[in-house]
DNA sequence: AAGTGGTCTAGACCACTAG
DNA sequence: TAGTGGTCTAGACCACTTT
């Protein structure tokens, strides 16, 4: 009979919400402009606060929004794009791609680092290890956060005398590297949470998402080194010019 | 005098517990294995059930916790490494990767889409676009849901008689692709939140957060389809195994 | 000091799964 | 039907930025 199927599956408030902020955002709004506050958002669609955020949440998780504590929410502008392999086979730090060395030390990595570097050659746990620390900048923007892991015995002719650590050591480490014949890498991409540390780097709250991307450099000794970089996930899109070599440049496709 | 820095950044309390789970699920949980109830855990915590969900959200966004309506919540096995860039030349369905045709249709696509067809050749906004459904099986779990797109101007030979609909469709716009020439293509990915019909594909809540993977195929005569696949960004690690051919294996290296 | 987003509480009800 | 996670409310206070 007319039994229409309405409603069978009823929709969360806060997903109605966020398609209907999502095209108040595509229509009325600016990129930088800000919105009205929670509080006043929450009452203008007749409901809790804490819903409302739900909604924002998301819009800020798929880069469509941006908040700041003390200040508001923006309109976030499209994501940028960053070439993260955009050279099959180089050595982090040859191309000026901007990165930035900030530090480096010797310590010992954590477990899950001494796992990748002891893949296809002769790594022990108890080995010492250059950590270099850079960061990536992106118009003035700081993206990402690398760890970069350099066990002792990748780099012997690193002068152990040269500046022991800071931006100078970080790039005595990374010429170091160079000097080794790249026979390959490896790449992988994961979601994450940002370290209290990482999250300081990148200007956001510890604990927002991030993008792991994990590389592996190998040569014919096995694997020389291993790098953990961290992305906002918010702002970023990562690009991966496998050949063809134009740049993708859009925004999201899907929600 | 003896004023000491305490705590100049009082830590969160979901921060906290988020930090105590993850220990305890090192040491005393094995995957698989049921956490007590949201109730039960906030009681023995002290902290209200919205707190103590908000370290298990972050947990399950890292990939250590499953969580499951009517069910429970299950410590998650280690993240999938799913390779996304294996072969760098390849039309979408020249290898049995795991993608299984679903269906096909013949409609106007998003405006996105239709910017990145548009790059690099003549591509109207008007025009047909076959959109070819897939969905990416791995050990019986679906962990990715694929739109493809393929103007009809890149497959003039597919005929219209055969069947309009359905997995033989697809498997016939794919067969038609691959009598192309690719030239190269071009890969992104981000972060977004999964659409209600790729939520339902992939036995996620709409919402969920997944890691979008842009691809364009180009021919000479410039983009011959666009693919935007979503996949599980809680139990997929995205693998771009450039060079070098070993298969990156391991557990998180960041929280 | 005022205004913003971030955290937290103690409830309630709903949708789903499994016995 | 009982038990689970998912949604929602109406408050409160805190941390931060700007004026």
């Amino acid at each position: 009979m007319g039994t229409t199927q309405l409603e069978t599956v009823p929709e969360p408030k806060y997903w109605h919400l966020k398609t209907v902020l999502s095209e108040a955002l595509d229509q009325d709004f600016a990129v930088g402009e800000v919105l009205p506050n929670e509080r006043e958002l929450a009452a203008r669609f007749g409901v809790a606060r804490a819903t409302l955020r739900q909604a924002l949440e998301q819009l800020e998780l798929e880069g469509r929004l941006q908040r700041r504590r003390g200040v508001g929410t923006t309109v976030a502008p499209p994501r940028v794009g960053v070439a993260v392999g955009s050279a099959q086979h180089s050595w982090p730090g040859e191309a000026a791609d901007g990165w930035e060395p900030q530090d480096a030390s010797e310590s010992l990595p954590p477990a899950a680092v001494v796992k990748l570097l002891g893949t296809g050659g002769a790594f022990a746990a108890d080995q010492p290890v250059h950590t270099v620390r850079r960061t990536r900048m992106t118009n003035g923007q700081a993206v990402a956060a690398e760890l970069l892991y350099v066990p002792a015995a990748s780099v012997p002719g690193l002068p152990a005398i040269e500046a022991p650590s800071g931006p100078a050591r970080a790039r005595a480490v990374l010429r170091e590297l160079q000097r080794l014949v790249l026979d390959g890498q490896d790449r992988s991409v994961e979601l994450g949470s940002a370290r209290a540390d990482d999250a300081k780097e990148l200007d956001r709250l510890p604990g927002a998402p991030v993008l792991l991307v994990t590389t592996r450099y190998f040569t014919a000794a096995g694997t020389a080194a291993v790098s953990v970089a961290t992305y906002r996930a918010d702002t970023c899109r990562l690009t991966f010019g496998g050949s063809g070599g134009v740049e993708i440049t859009h925004e999201p496709v899907a929600s």
